[in-house]
DNA sequence: GACTGGCACTCGGTCTGCCGGAGTGCCAAA
DNA sequence: TTTGGCACTCCGGCAGACCGAGTGCCAGTC
């Protein structure tokens, strides 16, 4: 048996009552609340046939129904339309943008921006170095047997090295170190240096090569293997509202999933298609998440897509809002990093 | 009445047991797990006066006795010796830190070694740029009227902004600017630095020295007014650890306050004294943290401080295991900081 | 004078039974 | 297909009883 309108319509209330009251949603209280046109009743059948389809379910005997994921999945999916985002929100994200004076900057403020305006934990990654390119390679000697390694992204992130040399080496060969590697690697995407690189050392005459094979395999590890993806966290305390009745007791899997920034990268760094992404409860795949839902989504400058952010929060949470503000928030990151 | 030596040692007994099983111990228990060589009714009256004095307290009539602020004061005054470290706990910071590239690194690793040995959340400052020296100033053309300022410390930290000029400059102009900003400014500590900032506008030439005025304002921006600490975080999941007992019934405040960069700053930033410091309770100016301890302590290599580090959990802690971790982790980066 | 054993007392925690209310499922009627 | 009615279930709160841990006090002892 399918579901006709009626039982979805009923099932988006109980939705939006649960979430709103946070406390398990009866027959009675629902037809008060919205205008269903039909009795208690009608409504209970109905939602026997949710539950049985799966898409709610009785805490225990003779209490109101909460939605399960399956639930949350279908509201999401087919229930809810994107909330347009108040003026005053809109405002607030203008205002916390601009000023905003380097990349760690806009990262931090985004991230802050996020957690008060969804009230749930925020991520931003900083700008994937994999999907930038290099906007140019400095180096600074340190001493007479040691240089820093700058690396600019197109980007703005800057990522710095220090390189043990083998032997001293004088300033004017600095400099041309420093010719020849922007030469070769200026302008290209990260993901296809690591040729160039070697291309470097091979093209190197013999008495500079012990030098520059030293500074490739930094500016290998810099570029590709040690490419780490970096990322801001902010909003934890959100967790606790609403008690800990969210998550099942215990903030402590969601706290220790938060502290591991591969399992954060995962959840938001998944970049694929450029259209947000909803993960409910169980469809996360880290266990202590499994009580969480995540609202994800890629920001770049124009269409291009050069990092992810998103918000992570109780299954029970406001997905329209939520999916709205994140969208927005990313645009409007996107759209700073543009003016750059 | 003044306390002898046996109603330290009770008081002692008592903050050891206590931090261990977490609930109120009584006066039988305490002869039992400790050679006091008295009955537990003697106990009794020196509970008595210790809690007339305010260093322990009842949660309620009948309850065993439990540790004040004062009480725990008193115990790391004068009661406790720091504990050595186990081999284990050397051999694991050992490990741990070796093998950081960048400071980004051995911050991040510090980080987390603490709150791993501590078992509670940890914090560390990265070297303050108030206490740092300028290594180098680079110099960065991105198109013509644009250059990227990069300032490399002593400490090994590394900032960046965008500057914006007032007109386009040729490639020779920036690495005369280059030359004059670094003999000006290299090796000075950072608080030295505004007025022979100054000086550069003033001595230099009047066709570049809009150029010249420009930059200066950037470089002001960067090394003294936003001149701002950062810092990392880490062991957050650590607060779940004994139920939410400790924290009086809610994470919130903690979580709050630990997400504000100030208050972890006022924390742990506090470098006068060179020895550590421990914070307990109500001791805490941060309202957010009265039933929190803070343990902090500075780091630099060899005498010199130049930042701080430290960790936060509840007044129940176990207060010379973490000291002592504490300074032996600060000590070893110090060492670290020191071998670049 | 300091310590000790004994004793009455207090009070939190747990278990029990009880009750009201909210909400359900089912059924017969419209 | 919808509806009103009704019996049933079960949570949550409340009161009472009991147990045990721990105390304070006092009189006796070293």
């Amino acid at each position: 048996m399918s579901l006709d309108d009626r039982k979805l319509e009923v099932l988006r209330a109980i939705v939006e009552d649960y979430v709103e009251t946070q406390e398990p949603v009866g027959s009675k209280a629902l037809v008060e609340r919205h205008q269903l046109g039909v009795s208690p009743a009608t409504v209970r059948n109905d939602m026997a046939v949710l539950e049985e389809e799966g898409y709610i379910r009785q805490p225990h005997t003779s209490a109101g129904r909460v939605p399960t994921d399956a639930g949350y999945r279908l509201f999401v999916d087919r229930l809810s339309k994107v909330k347009a985002l108040s003026p005053a929100e809109r405002r607030a994200i203008e205002r916390f943008l601009i000023g905003a004076v380097d990349l760690d900057d806009v990262v931090h403020r985004t991230v802050r921006l996020l957690a008060q305006l969804t009230r749930q934990v925020a991520v931003v990654q900083y700008p994937s170095l994999a999907r930038s390119s290099v906007r140019h390679l400095e180096l600074v000697p340190i001493s007479t047997t040691r240089l820093m390694l700058v690396m600019i992204a197109d980007t703005g992130r800057v990522e710095q090295r220090l390189v043990e040399l083998p032997g001293p080496v004088p300033a004017d060969d600095v400099t041309d170190l420093r010719r020849r590697v922007n030469e070769k690697l200026a302008g290209k995407r990260l993901a296809d240096t690591p040729p160039l690189v070697q291309g470097l050392v091979d093209d190197c005459a013999p008495e500079s090569r012990a030098t520059m094979a030293c500074l490739a395999s930094v500016l290998l590890e810099t570029l590709v293997e040690r490419s780490e993806e970096r990322l801001a966290l902010a909003g934890t305390a959100n967790l606790t509202r609403g008690g800990v009745l969210d998550f099942q007791g215990t903030l402590r899997p969601v706290l220790e999933a938060l502290e591991e920034e591969v399992i954060l990268l995962k959840l938001i760094g998944d970049l694929e298609p450029s259209t947000t992404r909803v993960r409910i409860g169980d469809e996360n795949e880290i266990d202590n998440l499994r009580s969480a839902s995540v609202v994800s989504t890629g920001y770049g400058p124009g269409a291009t897509i050069v990092g992810g952010l998103g918000v992570l929060g109780p299954t029970r949470m406001d997905y329209p809002g939520t999916i709205a503000t994140v969208r927005a928030v990313a645009r409007y990151v996107g759209d700073l990093l543009a003016q750059n």
